[in-house]
DNA sequence: GATTCAGTTTGAGGTAAGTCAAACTCACAA
DNA sequence: TTGTGAGTTTGACTTACCTCAAACTGAATC
């Protein structure tokens, strides 16, 4: 199946915001619109790069949801991420020129594609490419840190608190409720997430709704105490 | 205490190739050179950099050896990484001009300061370095996909068995042995990193010892089945 | 409207790792 | 030499999460 093409632009591009760097001259915001080579549009369920293939472009989400997992050769299974509009991906596949994870979309989704060496040429010249591309790395390291305190240290409850919490604050910032959520992706995968097994996920779950911290229905959440799930977070492993 | 200031070229320097590009001309040579302000010793114990200072450069290591760790406003905090010669540390200062972790010397340890500015602007001339920053940015988000990995679906014995052949496979490639290491951390830290407490790594570890797999003496530990340790890192979690 | 099926919830019981506590080791200092 | 103390090991007991299994839900399909 050949992916849909379309030139396009990111100087009017209602994301830009989001995945470009601000406060740019005339002049550079032309180079900038070299930098996407075409959109793409992946339905759900569908790869938009997997382990092993060549790198060559780094994906702005325009629209839709994913999820980036590594999956080794024993059957083990780790989700490292979900992805929303205005995140970029593919950053895995730099150092070895070949993706080391598969994205995998959640939704319907539509990326705008932007060849890797295209994207070195034009920081070379706009100096606030280069930053934005420096801080984007920079940023992924540091939210990874944040999973490995979430992995490392924490028990169930707060675990998922804190990924309701992450997302949906995430979502607000795209201008959505700040307290309801769709999530997109399943328990399990909730799980995988979180290094929780999915049963555990959907006993928390139950949990929270008992204790009246959210409601859940399916796939859709409410939060109706969000600081008392900020405190599970903060709080102390074991202060009884 | 004032840091020790000592002018030098990395044009002339041992570990240059594990921190920076190969294969350059003589003129980008010279370039490079300008990159590394000055050296810095760092006794064991004291700080390179800590959490909400302001970020200036990156760190390469010459000598040492380092933690990463994330401390939370509660008590909680996750050792992130441990670092050695040739290796470069910072990268979570980029995207908000300040740090975001505390990196600590587990011995005496002398980097190389590499202010970022500076290393933006060569990197704007020299595409080698260019490349090279973008390799080691994502090398690390690929490194701690695999901690993620580690921390989300291992068992304790597939997470020390991980470890100590991470370890060792390091400083193999550093000229070291590739059976014998001496480890720099205590077991509290190196249980930090694995999401796991100091009992349970010193139980693992006397279990490898049972199991032939290993001789430690206190710090100091000799690989005696590295194949067998792999076999329990790549094995499935409930192949009975 | 019945059937299917992937995804979810809930219960009962098991287990890997955590907790608490005590003893040991070894480098270093008095 | 003796003490000190940080770090480590080991044992006994506890618990948070996992495992297995069964029932439930709701959307899709015929």
């Amino acid at each position: 199946m050949k992916p849909e093409m379309i030139k396009v632009a990111c100087s009017n591009c209602n994301l830009r915001e989001l995945c470009m760097p601000m406060g740019l001259s005339e002049h550079d915001l032309d180079r900038l619109d070299d930098l996407v080579a075409v959109r793409r549009k992946i339905k759900r369920g569908a790869t938009l790069f997997s382990t092993g293939e060549k790198f060559t472009s780094l994906y702005a989400i325009r629209t839709g949801f994913f999820k980036t997992c590594l999956a080794s050769e024993d059957g083990r299974d780790q989700v490292t991420g979900f992805q929303m509009a205005g995140e970029i991906i593919g950053l895995d596949g730099i150092v070895n020129d070949q993706h080391s994870c598969n994205a995998v979309a959640l939704e319907d989704a539509e990326v705008c594609v932007m060849p890797f060496d295209r994207i070195e040429e034009i920081s070379r010249e706009v100096t606030a490419l280069q930053h934005h591309v420096h801080k984007i790395m920079s940023r992924e390291i540091v939210r990874e840190h944040g999973v490995m305190l979430l992995l490392g240290s924490m028990r169930a409850e707060e675990r998922v608190a804190a990924f309701l919490l992450n997302l949906v604050q995430r979502l607000h910032s795209r201008g959505f409720s700040q307290t309801e959520l769709v999530l997109r992706m399943t328990r399990e995968e909730i799980g995988s997430y979180l290094g929780l097994k999915l049963e555990t996920v959907s006993r928390t779950f139950s949990k929270f709704v008992d204790d009246g911290l959210v409601e859940v229905k399916q796939r859709h959440v409410r939060i109706l105490n969000p600081e008392a799930l900020q405190h599970l977070v903060n709080a102390q492993p074991h202060c009884h």
